[in-house]
RNA sequence: GGCCCCAUCGUCUAACGGUUAGGACGCCAGAUUCUCAAUCUGGUAAUCGGGGUUCGAUUCCCCGUGGGGCCA
């Protein structure tokens, strides 16, 4: 036994990804294993063996890697255990704690209607529990299947000692003998869960609020098991029942809320940081006045007494802030790996590069354009779209940019005064860009933002860049100039009368 | 419906009987820059309601209300 040795677990069934609900449950498992010294053990819960998926188990132990969740056992898998838990239940049937119960689904269901109140409630009234050996050989040889029941009767009520929330009182009589073994031989999830937590020596059970009501019947599997077997490690461990993770409207977090995955967050650019720092920050605070905060800096101060009671909305808006902190520190290679090969992609050859008029080569070249778009970006998957008119030959010109820029005295004549900037200007260089449209400006006695702002919407389409000077010497010389081109073109198609004058 | 849990700004939370109820996200202003982003300043905004207990309740107790979970 490991006495005094804190181990914790985490134990989804693989029906479905990896939610960022469960994936709290176990960064806080993790977080207190790690904080106490002790251990954490991951454990499939493939009992099920219709709904669970190999695939989706696979996925599940990826993102618990990806987010930095390491276990020291497993990941152990339930279906792997079936003999021990079959010895089990075969011990509660010796010592009576358990029987074979033959009812059928249909008796079960007029009973169930019996009891009126369209059978909410109904608790099975232990019918086949004093059968004796003829009884169940008739039923037997009457091709009847049948269940493993636990003998659940007791008179006193159940304690269930959670730290979150004290003592939770459940009135005796509140559970039935309920099913430990289906009909299909297979251990139900009370049985195998309570069953697996104690040969595991798990200490602290660590999971989600929508188990608390269950846990009375875990309980009582706990009690017959160490009745039946008189083995030491079927004692209770430490509940601590988390509060839902759920959506703006209060309701259990899911897919009708938008990403709920860890693998869809990690697909789009959040950051395996930041996600785990969010969801550390979701139901626990430090005590402080720190948010951002490295796994370490987390495990130093975690405990269970911080946690808070009460459920917590996802608030993917927070999540954003916090993935563009990390997002800032991040070297530029992570990104660079995230977006993947982008000179195949846009096809950025040494030659397109050449025919824009960018003097680098195809690699300098995405190195600056994603690190502009690193800078601006709160999520990974954005920034192929901030920076898209470096990318690509033909942009549009988005309408609002237009109305705000392209207007004023001597429009036509501020762009054709840049454009011949950007034709004349040597070295082509952010410098000597910067240099020269300024002197130009002041040269025309126009104040240099009234050259720039048109500039900026001719040449990416928005209102919105990096720096100027930067921006044009990315897009290239011819490109940029095609760019002004179109925007003369069409301006002065516009305005049927030729405005101003031609300039100098 | 029965049982159980929960309740501080819109959201995440701090304050474990005594604070002008603090911080963060968002939002709104301002500073800064050629715009955006970033950054910095300032502002907006909360103790669900009613009873108790107490010299004093966000905090403890009860009821109500609301939300959620489990039970099929």
């Amino acid at each position: 036994m490991t006495e005094g040795r804190v181990r914790t677990r985490f134990a989804p069934s693989p029906t479905g990804y990896l939610h960022v609900g469960g994936a709290r449950t176990a960064l806080f498992s993790w977080a207190f294993a790690r904080h106490c010294g002790g251990e954490f053990i991951l454990r499939i819960e493939d009992t099920d063996a219709v709904r669970s998926d190999p695939t989706l188990a696979t996925a599940i132990v990826e993102a618990m890697e990806w987010l930095g969740l390491d276990w020291d056992e497993g990941p152990l898998y339930q279906s792997e255990r079936r003999e021990m838990h079959d010895d089990l239940i075969r011990k509660l049937l010796e010592t009576g704690r358990a029987y074979e119960c033959f009812c059928t689904a249909e008796e079960l269901e007029a009973r169930r209607a019996a009891t009126g109140r369209s059978g909410i409630g109904y608790r099975y009234e232990g019918t086949c529990r004093g059968l004796t050996e003829e009884q169940r050989e008739a039923f037997r040889a009457a091709g009847r299947t049948s269940v493993v029941r636990l003998d659940a009767r007791g008179d006193e009520e159940i304690e269930v000692e959670d730290v979150l929330r004290g003592t939770v009182r459940f009135e005796a009589g509140i559970i039935d003998d309920f099913i430990i073994r289906k009909s299909d031989g297979t251990p139900t999830f009370h049985f195998a869960v309570a069953a697996d937590d104690a040969l595991m020596g798990i200490t602290h059970v660590i999971r989600g609020d929508d188990h608390l009501s269950n846990t009375p019947k875990q309980i009582r599997v706990i009690e017959a098991l160490a009745e039946a077997t008189g083995r030491s490690c079927f004692r209770l461990p430490v509940f601590v029942h988390l509060p839902l993770i759920v959506g703006p409207d209060g309701k259990r977090f899911s897919k009708r809320h938008g990403a709920t995955s860890v693998s869809e967050f990690r697909k789009r650019g959040f950051l395996s940081e930041a996600l785990f720092n969010y969801l550390a920050l979701l139901g626990w605070s430090p005590g402080d006045d720190r948010e951002v905060m490295s796994r370490e800096e987390i495990v130093e101060a975690f405990t269970l007494e911080r946690l808070n009671k009460s459920a917590a909305v996802f608030d993917e808006q927070k999540l954003r802030w916090l993935n563009g902190q990390y997002i800032a520190k991040v070297p530029l290679n992570e990104v660079l790996e995230f977006l993947g090969d982008w000179k195949a992609e846009y096809g950025l050859t040494e030659e397109r590069l050449k025919e824009w008029g960018v003097p680098l080569s195809p690699d300098e070249f995405v190195e600056r354009v994603a690190s502009l778009g690193k800078d601006r970006a709160k999520v990974l998957e954005e920034i192929a779209e901030i920076v898209r008119y470096f990318l690509i030959e033909e942009i549009e010109i988005e309408e609002a940019a237009a109305k705000k820029h392209f207007r004023g005295e001597r429009l036509i004549e501020r762009l054709r005064l840049v454009r011949s900037v950007l034709e004349e200007v040597e070295p082509w260089s952010e410098e000597a860009l910067e240099t020269a449209i300024r002197s130009a400006a002041e040269k025309h006695g126009f104040k240099a933002p009234k050259l720039m702002h048109p500039t900026r919407v001719a040449v990416t389409g928005r209102a919105a860049s990096p720096g100027l000077f930067e921006t044009v010497f990315l897009v290239g010389r011819r490109r940029a100039i095609r760019r002004m081109d179109r925007v003369l073109e069409e301006r002065l198609l516009e305005k049927t009368t030729p405005v101003g004058g031609a300039v100098s």
